[in-house]
RNA sequence: GUGGUAGUAGCUCAGUUGGUUAGAGCAUCGGAUUGUGGUUCCGAGGGUCGCCGGUUCAAGUCCGGUUUACCACCCCA
């Protein structure tokens, strides 16, 4: 006997229970997605390696299931869906309509360790707008990022958006007299702070920023202590940076934006994130459980050099993207997953063989109008099917018995109520319309 | 890639200092039940005790390895 071959390290599969989770994800994120006049598109699966090394950098490959196929092709499953996504409009950016509001559901997968919240293969949620420079775009990803949070019963009671700016930490270590280069760097060890210890942290950046280290940790300090945009103003003209204040000026409109819209007290202001990508360049943001357990559920920002990146005119960019393992964690563990399993309409129980002939003809008309129905598939006392009705969770329960048929009418019966009604059987599909649509009294 | 913990039926678990043929609850299936469901009662199926090796008269139990999962690192697009 062959032994027995389980799903792949991360790997899941997904039995009607998780697939019916699953798909409610997917409608939720696509309903919310769509509210906020977004268009959905889809990519391949299997992309070229390059695709994603020409983003990330040739390290990202160690984290990529890849290999050769069998043209000799280096080529590797999406570890995201924005690299496809920026040769897309990319490539047709001359036609597209602006703003480009886009967004995708997908499986990627990432060659890593799985543990809470990280698997090999998960599906993502990814919107994005391109075309558009303004915070009113940052402002619009941000909302539906929120919505569609929201949509699956979260509030600000459960979750919070940080939101912090590269542009305003650019500018910040710009000033302190830092290329490009050593600002990615520093700004990598601010990243990291949270978790190590100071020594190590003040030791990484005396490479940088020698004498200044700590004047530097005092700034930073000052700088992760801002948590709402008064504070940011503050702050900001503190620094006397001039620069600066085009800048302010940008995130007032996005935070009236937010707040206009209701969505400020799921936003706080916190510089602390940075997001490891070296390529975003303006707002940035992550979504968390409000206690601060677990993993980022969402995560995005502007992105305005990646499509050029990538070969194409320059095209400004900011989009998101939600996963559906640390959100179904959240939902389960705040008891916010509703009953999932479709339930059936329509059981129907027969007699003998003519009454099941009635029975099947009463069947395909059903189902071809859209209403769901099931029966016993093999035949069994009446007690035994009516057993099965039940099982099956169908609301109404059709009664297909010698006695009726021989008057040509059909019985039947609600199943929460017990309540029992017959008409002729001319009338069955209007019958079952209007009493699944209102029930049996008892 | 590095550590910690764990693995007994589909699920949750019990299994004594190593000692007959490895158990329970839930779930599944069958029957009581050929005109009325959720309760009840009876019964059945389902196990290479993760895998390989070692110690022993004897291993689910002890030892070594391995694998998988979970948790924490690394990383996180």
């Amino acid at each position: 006997m062959a032994s027995k071959i389980q799903t792949l390290p991360g790997f899941r599969d997904f039995p009607p229970q998780a697939c019916a989770l699953r798909n409610y994800l997917f409608r939720k994120w696509r309903a919310a997605a769509i509210a906020h006049g977004f268009q959905e598109y889809d990519g391949p699966v299997l992309e070229s390696l390059e695709l994603f090394t020409e983003k990330s950098g040739p390290e990202i490959v160690t984290q990529l299931f890849n290999f050769e196929d069998k043209g000799g092709r280096q080529v590797s499953l999406r570890p995201e869906l924005t690299p496809t996504l920026a040769r897309m409009v990319g490539a047709n950016a001359g036609s597209l309509k602006r703003p480009i509001k886009w967004f995708s559901i997908g499986e990627c997968f990432r060659f890593e360790k799985q543990q809470k919240g990280r698997k090999r293969s998960f599906y993502q949620f990814n919107a994005d707008i391109l075309g558009e420079a303004g915070p009113g775009a940052d402002a619009e990803l941000i909302a539906l990022c929120i919505q569609s949070m929201r949509s699956f019963g979260l509030g600000p009671e459960h979750v919070v958006l940080r939101l912090s700016d590269r542009t305003l930490w650019m500018a910040f270590l710009a000033a302190l007299g830092l290329d490009e280069e050593a600002s990615i760097k520093a700004l990598s060890i601010v990243d990291k702070m949270e978790r190590v210890d100071a020594d190590y942290t003040r030791q990484q950046l005396s490479h940088i920023l020698g004498e200044g280290t700590e004047s530097f940790l005092a700034r930073v300090a000052a700088m992760k202590a801002v948590s709402s945009i008064e504070g940011l103003e503050a702050f900001v003209s503190g620094l006397g940076m001039e620069a600066l204040s085009e800048r302010m000026a940008q995130w007032r409109e996005l935070w009236g934006i937010l707040d206009a819209m209701g969505l400020a007290e799921f936003c706080r202001v916190d510089l602390g994130i940075v997001r490891g990508l070296a390529y975003y360049t303006g707002f940035v943001f992550e979504v968390f459980e409000r206690s601060g357990e677990g993993r980022a559920l969402a995560g995005g920002g502007r992105y305005d050099r990646l499509v050029e990146k990538l070969g194409y005119a320059p095209l400004h960019a900011t989009g998101f993207a939600a996963g559906d393992v640390t959100l179904a964690d959240l939902l389960e563990s705040k008891g916010l997953l509703p009953s999932l399993l479709p339930a059936l309409d329509c059981y129907v129980v027969y007699g003998g063989e003519a009454e099941k002939a009635e029975a099947m003809r009463a069947v395909a008309t059903l189902r071809s109008l859209g209403i769901s129905v099931d029966y016993p598939v093999k035949a069994a006392g009446f007690g035994k099917m009516f057993k099965q009705a039940d099982l099956s969770g169908a609301r109404l329960c059709l009664i297909f018995g010698g006695e009726e048929l021989a008057e040509r009418r059909f019985k039947m019966r609600d199943m929460a109520s017990g309540g029992e009604v017959t008409g002729p059987l001319c009338d069955l599909v209007e019958g079952v319309k209007l009493r699944l649509a209102h029930g049996i009294e008892k």
